[in-house]
DNA sequence: GTTTCGGTTCTTTTT
DNA sequence: GAACCGAAAC
């Protein structure tokens, strides 16, 4: 039995050795708020709790992961069958057990954000309504799943986006009614779906929900302030019999409210279960007082929130340094020049990232690292699993596994010459709606149909199905894709892609990634909700050097290293010009959004602030610094303004 | 009727 | 880069 009392300071040990019942723990940024659950998680397993009876909700897959490892490591092997993961993944493993209680086949694919996008595409052209002033698929995506992630009547939502430019819904609520068809027909769920249907599943069958309920008698909710309302409901369903629920989360760290995300959930935790004991981290071990006085100034602007206050433990350091630039360049510059300096002192690569509002924020530091040779890891905004060449891999297997997949159908066909969005429809309806793939006269047909220039490259597809379904006893998974490779889409790749090289490896890399999985379903069960993170942590890379990180803030969520820089701190892209013209609220987020980018620095943080930006047309445009650096008083930082490339 | 190709436009944040 | 649109090519 481990010591907790030494291993945790006064506020964790309360907070992960109290007693059953609801609490809420508000951890501040760098408070040990992962140590405490992973303590929380070990006590109870201690305490003789069985661990596939305890529930921990995260917010990324790999969270979850850590923490249990780390709790394994506490408490022994057990810990392993802890129920942990995401809302979605959580969701999606009571759907894949139950989803025939709403109508579902339990091998429902999972739509990621293009195959919805082209449903509500081919919805609004089925219906006669695209034009220039029809709003665009994505569009009535967002419309559509900001009114399934808040609760609300889509009629509510459609009105506040469109106050000013008033669209009649009627069209818009054909088309989604449309994709609400489309999506049954084809058996599938899209991601906000997965939370819906999970949460249906509890609210209209009262035996399932009873199962679940029983069996959980801990729920521990990590990032409790980012849960939409869905979610919250769905938390406070399955705790509801035993009513030991433990949620940790940060009211100053919500950063998702445009998609849901409702800090009212963790404000009003105490009103909802009036019993509720609140234990507060204050103590912060991560970062040096400096900088946790840059973000205490920096949050106290946003009222109505929990009073919480940083308090330092580290020594005093070094203040952060705000710096003015001319332009992107000299920004990648002064940043490239830093990195070789920290490096001297004695900072690995692996200590620094460097953070930034938007993807694109990150162009220039992304050629200037490659030019200086410097390696890094980036979190991109194309994710591994949505790039084109993965997802045609995924729909190979995809439709080896499943009879009645049409997207993967259709997207293999459109692979070979002459056929397009409407061959591959016609085809598929010849069909029937069914497929077998290892089927000698399923593939035929198939041939017999299709047009003349596209039946050699079928032929070949066709075969690795078989020669795969001959050979099954001898092979692991990713011997097909192996076979996909030589057999049809190297030469294919070679064709279609000026990057093919690039592209074929990634398909190497996800034929290790296989070997991780018992078999093709586990993989496909979930290939859709894996995000870059995941598959990152998983080392998808064999080669683990050592490299310097380029995210997005939001990204960078839960994470921390030595060194960090912000970049672009310019009025109109952090904070966002969108965001803050959209609402009141919008600045307030953005505000959350530059605390949490602040509070990721231990040891040393830079401020970029850059004066210049070139447009994408070659035109200059100017930008006064940001507010949020404007705020801080003065006395907190150091500024230096760099007017010559070569003296930093 | 379909597919393919070439030129144009635009980037918030993500499960 | 990749999505969209219009026009050429099949």
């Amino acid at each position: 039995m481990p010591d907790f009392e030494q291993e945790l300071n006064p506020e964790q040990f309360a907070a992960a050795t109290g007693p059953d019942g609801p609490t809420l723990v508000l951890a501040a940024a760098g408070t040990g708020k992962t140590r405490t659950l992973v303590y929380r998680v070990a006590y109870l397993v201690e305490s003789g709790v069985p661990p596939d009876r305890i529930l921990l909700l995260t917010f990324t897959n790999r969270a979850a992961r850590e923490m249990l490892e780390r709790a394994r490591q506490v408490a022994g092997p057990g810990v392993g069958n802890v129920w942990g993961g995401t809302f979605h993944h959580f969701a999606n493993r009571l759907l894949r057990k139950h989803a025939r209680q709403l109508g579902y086949a339990l091998d429902y694919t999972i739509l990621d954000r293009d195959e919805s996008v082209s449903i509500v595409k081919n919805c609004t052209k089925t219906l006669g309504l695209q034009s220039k002033a029809f709003p665009k698929a994505a569009v009535l995506l967002g419309i559509h799943s900001a009114a399934v992630n808040s609760d609300a009547d889509l009629n509510d939502i459609i009105e506040a986006r469109y106050a000013e430019h008033w669209h009649d819904p009627t069209d818009i609520l054909k088309v989604l009614n449309g994709y609400t068809e489309k999506k049954r027909q084809l058996n599938a769920m899209d991601f906000d779906d997965l939370l819906l249907n999970g949460l249906n599943l509890l609210r209209q069958h009262p035996s399932i929900e009873t199962y679940y309920q029983e069996r959980f008698l801990h729920v521990l909710v990590d990032e409790y302030q980012d849960t939409n309302p869905i979610q919250a409901e769905m938390v406070d369903r399955l705790a509801a019999l035993n009513r030991n629920l433990l949620v940790v989360g940060d009211d100053f760290q919500c950063i998702y409210s445009w998609r849901g995300a409702d800090h009212r959930n963790i404000m009003s935790f105490p009103d909802r279960y009036k019993d509720t004991r609140v234990t507060k981290l204050e103590t912060n071990y991560r970062s040096v007082p400096e900088i946790l006085n840059v973000a205490n100034a920096c949050i106290a602007r946003n009222k109505g929130q929990f009073k919480k206050t940083l308090r330092a433990t580290r020594p005093a350091y070094s203040k952060p340094v705000v710096v003015h630039l001319q332009d992107g360049d000299r920004q990648a510059d002064y940043v490239a020049s830093q990195i070789a300096m920290l490096r001297r002192e004695g900072y690995k690569l692996s200590d620094m990232a460097i953070l930034y509002r938007a993807h694109y924020h990150a162009l220039e530091m992304e050629l200037m690292l490659k030019r200086s040779q410097i390696p890094y890891f980036m979190t991109s905004g194309m994710r591994f699993f949505e790039q084109a060449h993965v997802k045609d891999a995924c729909c190979m297997l995809r439709l080896y596994r499943s009879k009645s997949d049409e997207l993967a159908f259709a997207r293999i066909a459109q692979w070979l010459p002459g056929v397009g969005q409407k061959t591959a429809e016609k085809v598929w309806s010849k069909l029937g709606g069914t497929f077998n793939a290892t089927d000698p006269d399923a593939q035929q047909f198939v041939a017999d149909t299709l047009p003349a220039a596209a039946r050699t490259g079928w032929k070949k597809i066709a075969a690795i199905w078989s020669t795969a379904e001959k050979e099954t006893h001898t092979r692991v998974p990713g011997d097909i894709l192996s076979m996909f490779l030589s057999g049809f889409y190297e030469a294919y790749a070679v064709n279609a892609f000026d990057n093919f090289e690039k592209r074929l490896e990634d398909i190497q890399g996800l034929i290790q990634y296989l070997g991780k999985f018992k078999d093709i379903d586990e993989f496909l069960n979930e290939v859709a909700l894996f995000t870059n993170l995941d598959a990152e942590s998983d080392s998808m890379d064999e080669t683990e050097q050592d490299a310097i990180r380029l995210s997005t803030v939001h990204q960078a969520k839960g994470l921390e290293w030595p060194v960090v820089f912000i970049l672009w701190l310019a009025e109109g892209l952090f904070p966002s010009g969108r965001s803050i013209a959209d609402s009141a609220e919008g600045e307030l987020e953005e505000r959350r959004l530059f605390y949490v980018a602040v509070t990721r620095a231990k040891d040393e943080l830079r401020l970029c602030v850059p004066a210049m930006r070139i447009n994408r047309d070659g035109s200059p445009a100017f930008y006064t610094p940001s507010r949020f650096v404007k705020e801080i008083p003065p006395k907190l930082v150091e500024t230096s303004k760099l007017k010559r490339p070569g003296f930093y």
